[in-house]
RNA sequence: GCGGCUAUAGUUCAGUGGCAGAACGCCGGUCUGUGGCACCGGAUGUCGUGGGUUCGACCCCCACUAGCCGCCCCA
């Protein structure tokens, strides 16, 4: 019989690795709960119109890397309904919004997110099509104050704080504005009847991109291409005086924290919910899926699935992108399984059950411990304990009925007498 | 979805159309209440899966699967 594994772009997380996950997910958490966040948790599958009229019915993301099925009609009269395997989280989190009549309160919701997406592409390092992401959204009524600049700012200046906090150096910050709705059209249209002239002296992959999808010429990476690019259309030429005054204000108050960034007219993003503030970090460790997060202004999403006016700002951190370079900063010591405070040796079988009652007074006590078996050698109980712990506790005959056990420390090679309600006190971690 | 590279022991990797290898790790012993060190010994295995060529395939050919790199796109 052939053996069952992961289905191809999903994997499982073991230890020592679930390690460093969970301090992410919790490094995230206490971040996020310092600037006010509050956790949503929304169903990790969606109706399918919700991603189509969302996320945009043209991106390659709603068009070729859904996981979306009909689900059974519970009666005749019944209709089926498609369904689809969520492959980000911010529309369902502005559905949540609109269902829940979150902006009625009047205030701006800020809400954050983790848990897993999935898309169907072809997997590859940092690349998977089962990921996760760490996402945050503020959102709420314009009264509220949801589409003003400062939230913007706030948000970046909380990334760049999670990343320091995370341990994370050597990012790079890129900002762009994609203007309102109604600029960029005018610019698509600009751009594509510049390259009207221009594409056919470009590379093949920017010659089809200037017919199928003409900002992501602005993307490629050909090295002879790049003086030709930079001298078609700028969208930052295409923005009103709103969005102006809009990303000028986002970049004063990043200035004056001290947050860098550089403004990189050509930054377009794959989301058509993108408005005004578009934003990436990327982290050159990460090779070819070089993007460690993004995000950007959505002002009109909520309207977009049938909501009010409720603009609003997030990002998502790719989780998996964060394990791959924090594994390859190398001050890691996050992968470092840890050894327990203390593996409890006990010598001969009939020690086994006393042993267990020993093990369970210092693991009530806080301790990390590892008991052993009492039908090893004492040498091999030795050297299961120096793999395991820092110090071991010898629990035979003696020790049973003195109430003194023996702890020979791994790290000093000091060996003691210790009586046992002494004990977790003195294996504690100084 | 497209192109390239890869798949051999628990791990990292050698290897040859004719007996399946090394290092580390693992197990046992020297050593029956004292580990790390040393020495001696041992087992590593569907050579990714399925077909084909051949007297004979881990090796050559085809398909599939998975991983990596790039494209596309994105987190």
């Amino acid at each position: 019989m052939s053996q069952i594994k992961a289905v191809r772009g999903t994997r499982d997380l073991l230890p020592p690795e679930t390690e460093l996950w969970n301090h992410i997910e919790a490094t995230a958490r206490r971040v996020f709960a310092r600037y006010a966040f509050g956790e949503i948790r929304t169903p990790i599958f969606e109706d399918t119109q919700l991603f189509a009229r969302g996320v945009g019915e043209e991106t390659d993301i709603v068009s070729k890397e859904m996981y979306t099925w009909e689900d059974r009609a519970r009666a005749q009269s019944e209709k089926a309904q498609m369904l689809t395997l969520r492959p980000e989280n911010t529309a369902g989190v502005v559905r949540a919004y609109i269902e829940y009549k979150l902006g009625d309160a009047g205030l701006l919701q800020k809400l954050y997110y983790i848990g897993p997406q999935f898309r169907r592409e072809r997997p590859q390092k940092g690349r998977y099509r089962q990921f996760f992401q760490i996402g945050a959204e503020v959102i709420g009524p314009p009264s509220a104050g949801s589409e003003s600049p400062l939230r913007d700012a706030e948000v970046l200046e909380m990334l760049a704080t999670l990343l320091e906090e995370l341990g994370i150096t050597g990012w790079t910050l890129e900002m762009n504005s994609v203007g309102s709705a109604m600029d960029r059209p005018r610019y698509v249209q600009a751009l594509r009847e510049a390259l009207v002239d221009v594409a056919p002296t470009l590379c093949i992959d920017c010659q089809r991109r200037a017919v199928t999808n003409p900002l992501r010429v602005l993307d490629c990476k050909v090295r002879e291409d790049q003086e030709k690019i930079d001298a078609l259309p700028k969208i930052a030429d295409f923005l009103d005086e709103g969005s102006r005054a809009h990303f000028a204000q986002v970049c004063a108050a990043l200035d004056a924290c001290g947050v860098l960034y550089t403004i990189n007219p050509r930054l377009v993003r794959g989301l058509d919910y993108y408005t005004r503030t578009t934003f990436e970090f990327t982290h050159s460790g990460l090779g070819a899926q070089n993007a460690l997060l993004g995000g950007g202004r959505y002002d009109g999403l909520s309207e977009a699935i049938g909501g009010p006016k409720a603009p609003g700002i997030g990002f998502a951190m790719g989780a998996d992108r964060l394990v791959l370079t924090l594994q390859a900063l190398p001050s890691q010591a996050a992968n470092d399984p840890g050894l327990a405070d203390a593996y409890i040796a006990p010598l001969g079988e009939a020690q086994q059950a006393e042993s267990l009652v020993l093990a369970r007074e210092l693991r009530r006590a806080g301790l990390r411990v590892e008991l052993g078996d009492g039908s090893f050698r004492l040498k091999k109980s030795f050297e299961m304990g120096n793999k395991l712990a820092r110090a071991i506790v010898l629990f035979g005959e003696d020790e049973a009925r003195s109430g003194i056990v023996t702890v020979k420390n791994f790290q000093t090679g000091e060996q003691t007498k210790v009586p046992r309600n002494e004990l977790s006190s003195v294996l504690r971690r100084d």
